[in-house]
DNA sequence: CTTGATGCAAAGGATTTGCACAAAT
DNA sequence: ATTTGTGCAAATCCTTTGCATCAAG
């Protein structure tokens, strides 16, 4: 079984488990997401499903569903939500990144990283208030390309 | 002077620096931020301004221009935006963790974290595509007091 | 069959905008 | 005087909801 397969198969036996059906328009949505790099918004989302009998009031439904269940992860930036699954074997940690000057969302993804923030929640898991289970980080700056046009 | 007024007089500054005046409303604006413990909502500003002749147009209109000078924060938890004012001294990372089962907000402000984080901002900064001026992170967990419930 | 899922249109909440008036330099 | 700031009401954007119909298990 391919990648793909087993993580959509993941999926629907989440929302199997809960009581819920595959519908073909929550396929739909899921492969839409799927085939993206990493985030995408709602949009983008919609208009990858608008020609498959998928309307955006469903496709909201879902996208609230797939969360609760624990498959989707929303991520805000400026005031936008996007939108990753979270697939079996991914990474734990995500960093975006975004320029203040082209407002382009970088992701980045580099070991280390994932190093430092999984060190940083071991420590908050023991020393503060709050079990940490998930995280998002943001961060704001200026990107290379925008940097060499000042 | 005291630290209140040193911190406004930084603002007046910002704002008369780019050519924008320090008006009633914005003093106002400035001190119901600055009053409060560490995140505020548009709500809970526009009710402590709201009988000081400021509208909630102006006040979002403010909440705007005090962002864009760069004296103002805004950090995203659920799809609700709470603010924050960049005081000269202040902590350069601000980490808030957020309790999925009451929706609580906590900041967390440990020297640990915030070394953390330095050393992966400069991580950032040399080997990827983008300078980092400003960081936001959320954590999301159960906190202590519901974890004691279930 | 029976319950959950969908689409439409309408409602909702948060934020922004057009315009005329008021305040500051 | 001229520019910047304000308030009101209306507009806009994103998301949710009520209701009748449809489809999956």
């Amino acid at each position: 079984m391919s990648n793909k397969n087993k993580d959509i198969e993941y999926i629907r036996n989440q929302l199997t488990r809960e009581g819920y059906k595959f519908s073909y328009q929550r396929h739909q949505i899921v492969k839409a997401i799927y085939g993206n790099a990493v985030h995408i918004n709602v949009d983008e989302i919609y208009n990858k499903v608008k020609d498959k009998d998928v309307s955006r009031t469903t496709l909201y439904r879902n996208l609230r569903l797939l969360e609760e269940v624990g498959v989707l992860k929303k991520i805000n930036i400026s005031n936008i939500n996007y939108y990753e699954l979270e697939k079996a074997g991914s990474q734990k940690f995500h960093v975006h990144a975004k320029c203040v000057k082209c407002n382009k969302i970088i992701d980045i993804s580099e070991g280390e990283i994932s190093e430092s923030l999984n060190g940083l929640m071991e420590k908050l898991n023991k020393n503060q208030k709050i079990t940490v289970s998930s995280t998002s980080v943001v961060l704001s700056g200026i990107c290379k390309e925008c940097e060499l046009k000042i």
